[in-house]
DNA sequence: CGCGTTCATCCTGAAAAATGAATTAACATG
DNA sequence: CATGTTAATTCATTTTTCAGGATGAACGCG
């Protein structure tokens, strides 16, 4: 069964009669009896009662009648929602953990009402491994630690965090000489590499890393003394636990951190350029679009 | 846009690459390469994202691809709609005024009941226009009043009217010598066409014939002496001006009509199979199904 | 750097579709 | 009752489309 067919189905029953169609459609009228013809084989099912020169649907045809409307009409939004670049679909985004919980949600919620046509998925993970994604295509974009380097990828600047390296209240000093316990994320996360980065320039020693997969719990486990942590500014400042640790001082280079915006280069796809736009009006920093 | 291209578009996406979904399909791989590209051009718009040897669907791909479950299942559907004999679809059904409105609604609650999927339609008139209706196939079947002698058509008893005729309690007897006046329906019911030749042959005069299109009219007219008016029984009996009324005699080849149902010979309708298996099995009267 | 895999392109023969003319059938009309 | 008109079908022909096969380029892998 062809779209096709059905079409030349569809002008037969309207216009009553396989001549008027064939005038409608600009074809022959042969062609168009072939093609019932060939439609009546294909289902095995006669469509039209010949009798004289005219010709009665058949109940079977009334049926196919409603289908071919449907798939018609369904054929034609298809390539409409193809053709149309307005924001619609899927749009998977990935996001850091702590962008995901401080930053985004406001300006998930205004996109979301804005584009109602737009499916979200959001997926939060590690920088590394979002970057990994959106290369592979499993993301569309992502908001990340910057800056990133990659001749395949756009990147848009959007907010800029201060890292904090938190540990119990009261306990000695950073860079005492005995070894720190690191709690971190997994070793995809671009703070973390940072603060390995930082240690290993000091000359600082590493005991152990704990892993973890929330601020939650790592903010608790600094302040009950576990060990160092290092958290975004914002993060810990909308944390219950936030009162009860010590900040250490950082330089600049190590807690200034900027999240951006990642996206494939040379990829259309609108549902991306109206998140981006949103986040353009929202963001806090500025700097050029650049690799 | 075809189906058979969207089918293709569909094995490239589920096989994540050309030449899988042309083992999938039975093809060569570079028909099925020629085919995306075709609609591609199709559409005017990018399907997949070459990146040397790996394709990546894009953005409109993701789109279409809902839309390609959606047609592909569609057409399945319609398929399966028109090959199978169930009763569905629409059945349009005629019936005389005062079989639609005594004898036919327990049968059509019946059926609405027992066949979801067909969608009645029930109009109403004189045995005449129904049956002309049915020939042109304007209506899938009707019950009228037979015998119904034509080559074309199928008839099938279902019910046997006592035809009454009535006037105002206490007037004059029938058959006087001044002349009558008549209550009935227009001139395609066939009770009007029995009456008027009755009388014709009984030499009574006919003054004037009022046309209605109510039996509930007709009854209180002649109950108010305004005429003279052939009423089935059984629809008089549910009548509530029913006991105003005098009844004459009526010899029975006037007064016994027989209802029946007709039907398009050599017309594959399941829907009017099944209506026409449940009225035989309600039927009052039998007798061989003749045209 | 060969080797295998994957996709694109070109070409050819086969299949399918559109066309035009001739034919048949039904109906209306003088 | 012959005749003109309208509609649908049949058939032969041209045109277009499609599937298959071979070849070539890009890439990943050992």
């Amino acid at each position: 069964m062809d779209l096709g067919d059905l079409a030349i189905f569809q002008a037969v029953l309207q216009e009553g009669g396989i001549t008027a169609a064939a005038r409608r459609l600009n074809r022959v009228q042969s062609n168009i009896t072939t093609r019932i013809r060939q439609l009546e084989d294909d289902l095995g099912v006669p469509l039209f009662q010949r009798e004289g020169r005219r010709l009665q649907p058949t109940p079977a045809a009334r049926i196919l009648q409603d289908y071919a409307g449907q798939l018609l009409g369904l054929a034609q939004e298809a390539r409409d929602a193809v053709i149309s670049n307005a924001p619609q679909g899927q749009l998977r985004l990935g996001a850091m953990e702590n962008t995901a919980a401080v930053r985004l949600p406001p300006l998930l919620a205004d996109f979301h009402q804005r584009y109602p046509a737009v499916q979200l998925e959001l997926r939060t993970g590690a920088t590394a491994r979002l970057i990994a994604e959106v290369l592979a295509g499993s993301l569309d974009c992502a908001l990340v630690c910057g800056p990133v380097e990659d001749a395949r990828l756009e990147s848009q600047p959007f907010c800029r965090e201060t890292l904090l390296l938190i540990g119990a209240r009261g306990r000695p000093p950073l860079l005492d000489d005995r070894p720190h316990t690191l709690l971190a994320f997994d070793s995809g996360c671009a703070y973390r590499q940072r603060l390995e980065l930082w240690l290993r320039h000091s000359g600082c020693a590493v005991d152990r890393i704990v892993e973890l997969d929330s601020y939650h719990a790592m903010i608790s486990c600094a302040a009950s003394g576990m060990g160092l942590a290092l958290v975004p500014q914002a993060l810990l400042a909308c944390m219950p636990a936030g009162d009860s640790v010590t900040c250490h001082a950082l330089p600049d280079d190590i807690a200034i951190a900027d999240t951006v915006l990642i996206r494939r280069r040379q990829q259309r796809h609108a549902a991306v350029d109206a998140f981006a736009a949103l986040l353009a009006a929202c963001a806090t920093i500025v700097g050029e679009s650049a690799a």
